[in-house]
DNA sequence: GTCTATAATAGGATAGAC
DNA sequence: GTCTATCCTATTATAGAC
């Protein structure tokens, strides 16, 4: 990446926001250029797929990040019920209380989903097998950990649907709301 | 529309089929006039507007089906928790089980959501009208009728976006089938 | 109303100089 | 590594014959 412009890092956040904005199939290479400050040349020399290999670059260090920064810490000494105010607070940060669009939601929605396919499935594995986890610790049954676990990313991914369609965005924060009160309780 | 050929009908069903598939930024007009047999030319006749004008009257035909078809019928003589089967029953048939996505959340996703959003607004605004008055018919007090028909939207939406990120169709149908558990329960 | 043809533009991608 | 310039294709959209 380039060396004192800036950090591969920002250039992925950068792409990132783009395609959250814009979507995978709305995003143009030429977009893509200006929010990163990359000429056209330097970006496909980073990313020689392409956009295809921007956005798959984009997914893998979302995934990283989320598993140091979020998943990971689910698993230490903290109390469950402090684990999941933390977990819950990082979502709204992440999607600021609604406005901004899922990445995941992005890519499933476009034309190249195929592409995805397996880096999407992982991606949600994880997250799902990180609430389903926290819920395991807290004692809740097995057999309704996981079910709870899908139903919490489930009801993320869908408030950020409404909220985006309805532009109101109590729906995110209600949602959140409730998440927190309900995930952990017998 | 043609006389002969297609019905308006017909037309606009492919139309929007294209939109779900591909989404709005990902449905060319190449693809949109195979997928209606009509040349580009005649996709002008009837939407002058191009490609921003065909998503439109897609949505608003879609809207008014849904109204007639399925919000109207809410409101009739039967049993609330008959009335919901039959909702529920109706979702599952029109995602087919979670494979295809929602034209709501496809325009949501598009670059040019602006341009659909007073339709989108009202689009999910009666969805989720629908279900309150369902809830408000069988009991459910006014306070949390509200909230849950918006729940019962978001967890449809997002298990729709869930599905499509895992390639795991039961999510939808356990998803359907908690819903129609749930919604009208004290 | 529908067709063929074509404009006009934007998109993704590459070449080659520096 | 980055730039300018460019290629090729796809895309939206229109013109004009029938």
């Amino acid at each position: 990446m380039p060396a004192p412009l800036m950090s591969r890092e920002e250039v992925l956040a950068r792409l990132m926001a783009r395609f959250r904005a814009a979507g995978y199939d709305g995003a143009s290479l030429a977009e893509l250029s200006a929010a990163t400050g990359l000429g056209k040349s330097s970006l496909y020399h980073y990313f020689p797929g392409g956009k295809a290999d921007m956005a798959a670059q984009v997914l893998a260090h979302l995934d990283e990040q989320l598993s140091g920064a979020l998943y990971t810490p689910l698993r230490d000494k903290r109390a469950p019920a402090r684990k999941l105010d933390a977990l819950v607070q990082a979502i709204d940060e992440f999607y600021e209380g609604g406005k901004k669009a899922c990445l995941l939601e992005r890519l499933c929605a476009s034309v190249n989903r195929a592409a995805f396919r397996r880096p999407l499935a992982r991606a949600f594995s994880s997250w799902i097998e990180a609430v389903e986890g926290l819920c395991l610790e807290a004692g809740v049954p097995a057999a309704t950990a996981h079910a709870r676990a899908v139903d919490f990313v489930v009801r993320v991914e869908g408030a950020l649907v409404v909220c985006a369609g309805t532009c109101d965005l109590t729906i995110f924060g209600r949602t959140l709301d409730d998440l927190r009160r309900s995930l952990l309780a017998a």
